[in-house]
RNA sequence: GGUAACGUGGCGGAAUGGUUACGCAGAGGAUUGCAAAUCCUUGUAUCCCGGUUCGAUUCCGGGCGUUACCUCCA
């Protein structure tokens, strides 16, 4: 379509039409997991986010246009800790819990993204990058770690709207004899015989955080690319690191145009967070919902939002996506969905205002024509959902059942013997019963169907 | 202390310088043995105080409240 797409950017804080610098190639960069523990629904947001930036990017500017590099850090001290503590290898660590991460974005029904490098596979580009600030005098060594100098960059603070006499009298930044000011942060440090390690022109040593985006974003995306992404969390100081990096060692005046920030979940108002000890795995919904409906409940709040998290929410939505699927059909040929439809999505991802029109679609589709529904179908598959067949849907439903097909329907007919009867007492005490275990009975039409509650 | 964001009906949640989505829950009705489901109808809101304006929930200033970031975090 020709409207123009809208985003938040944290980068001046206010909402702006997208330019992209290269409309046949665009480039975004969102910040991946660091593998260290089970994937949370904290982690779920910008996987379902950015997807949708994905899917809207490609409909406006063809899906070959759009180039989505999604990174997944696999070094890290965080690492080398939870390793220690679940007393395995690094590897198995990292292996294990990347697998994870995998399936729970199938889960969440995330398209993969372009390119999805590992920071281990790209050490020697790190270096490089190390070398070039060294080169310009924005980093310097001392005692075989390598700080970058974050006082040489006059642009520092301008993502996350901090000045450095704040961040210094805020005193709060780690102080380490190896640095010149408590402001620098790490590019390389040394490491004992038990951390992994990688040779360098400093020792053998591993990369600070920051520096595998930086590099990797370069790799695919090049030294100015459109959109970067990442939770709210990270703006300070993981972005603001990584711009300092990249600008500096590439000699540009920008890194990324836009800067998109999701917010956070929160559980009775209060950020969920693994140090908060509030966290929900998505893992752990997989056994009761369909993963459409977590990502229905994800994308029921705008993403600058704070998203509090409930189980009503997730009923709430599981009954939404109940309904919609009675209007549901499979559709094969190509259908454009309605520019105002669509406008929503394009005005800043306003996923609750696009819910609306599938609310609208789906009040056509009901009484409507076979067009109506594929109408409706369509538009519900442009954000990830309905994007399995009805059969697949009731059958994840029944897969939690605890009567067996057969005993449901031997008591409809007991229960359909008392109606014959008049003997209604009965027949609600049967009703009553399967309604115990989650099976609901309507009388319609003549006939007596059931279905999962 | 510094820097931001937010405050919309019973709940969730968009939008907007004037006509005020949408979902859930509620009420009434149709239907039903009674229900359920479905359908129809329907009530209810913009934290407080100033300012700008013909008009502000929307813009500006102040206040109160909530949250986040300044340390690992999505």
């Amino acid at each position: 379509m020709n409207k123009d797409i809208f985003l938040s950017n944290s980068l001046g804080g206010k909402k702006e039409k997208f330019v992209p610098i290269d409309s046949k190639k665009i480039g975004m960069y969102v910040c991946g997991p660091t593998v260290y523990d089970d994937p949370h629904i904290g982690n779920a947001r910008p996987l379902v986010v950015f997807d949708l930036l994905f899917k809207v990017l490609k409909c406006k500017y063809g899906s070959k246009s759009v180039t989505y590099v999604r990174n997944i850090t696999d070094i890290d001290d965080k690492i080398i800790k939870s390793s220690k503590e679940k007393n395995i290898s690094i590897s198995e660590l990292t292996l294990n819990i990347t697998k994870k991460f995998h399936e729970d974005c199938k889960y969440l029904n995330c398209e993969i993204p372009t390119h999805e490098p590992k920071a281990t596979d790209n050490i020697e580009p790190m270096i490089n990058m190390i070398k070039e600030l060294i080169k310009g005098k924005f980093a310097y060594e001392n005692n075989k770690h390598i700080y970058f100098k974050v006082k040489n960059f006059s642009d520092y603070g301008k993502l996350s709207n901090k000045n450095l006499d704040d961040l210094i009298a805020g005193s709060r930044v780690e102080l380490s004899g190896n640095k010149d000011s408590p402001e620098d942060f790490v590019l390389w440090k040394p490491s004992n015989d038990d951390e992994p390690s990688w040779s360098s022109p400093w020792g053998k040593g591993r990369p600070g955080w920051h520096l595998e985006c930086s590099v990797m974003s370069k790799k695919y995306l090049g030294n100015t690319f459109d959109i970067h992404g990442g939770g709210r969390d990270l703006i300070f100081p993981h972005h603001e690191n990584e711009i300092a990096q990249s600008v500096c060692a590439n000699k540009t005046k920008k890194f990324a145009n836009y800067w998109v920030h999701n917010n956070f979940i929160t559980i009775s108002k209060e950020k969920m967070a693994k140090s908060q000890g509030n966290i929900l795995k998505i893992s752990d919904y997989k056994k009761k919902y369909n993963g459409q409906v977590l990502r229905l409940a994800l994308m029921s709040t705008h993403y600058s939002q704070p998203l509090d998290w409930n189980d009503k929410l997730m009923d709430e939505c599981n009954r939404t996506l109940d309904k919609w699927y009675n209007c549901f059909v499979p559709v094969n040929k190509k259908i454009l969905i309605d520019d105002n439809d669509l406008k929503p999505l394009y005005d800043d991802l306003n996923t609750p205002g696009f819910i609306a029109v599938l609310h609208k679609l789906f009040d056509k589709a009901k009484d409507g024509t076979l067009e109506d529904k594929e109408i409706f179908s369509t538009a519900c598959k442009f954000i990830g959902l309905l994007d399995q067949s009805k059969d697949k849907w009731d059958s994840f439903k029944k897969q939690n059942l605890k009567l067996s097909e057969n005993d449901i329907l031997k008591k409809i007919e007991e229960r359909n013997k008392a109606r014959d009867k008049k003997d209604y007492e009965l027949a609600d005490k049967i009703r009553n019963e399967l309604l115990d275990k989650g099976i609901l009975i309507e009388d319609k039409d003549g006939k007596t169907i059931w279905k999962i509650k």
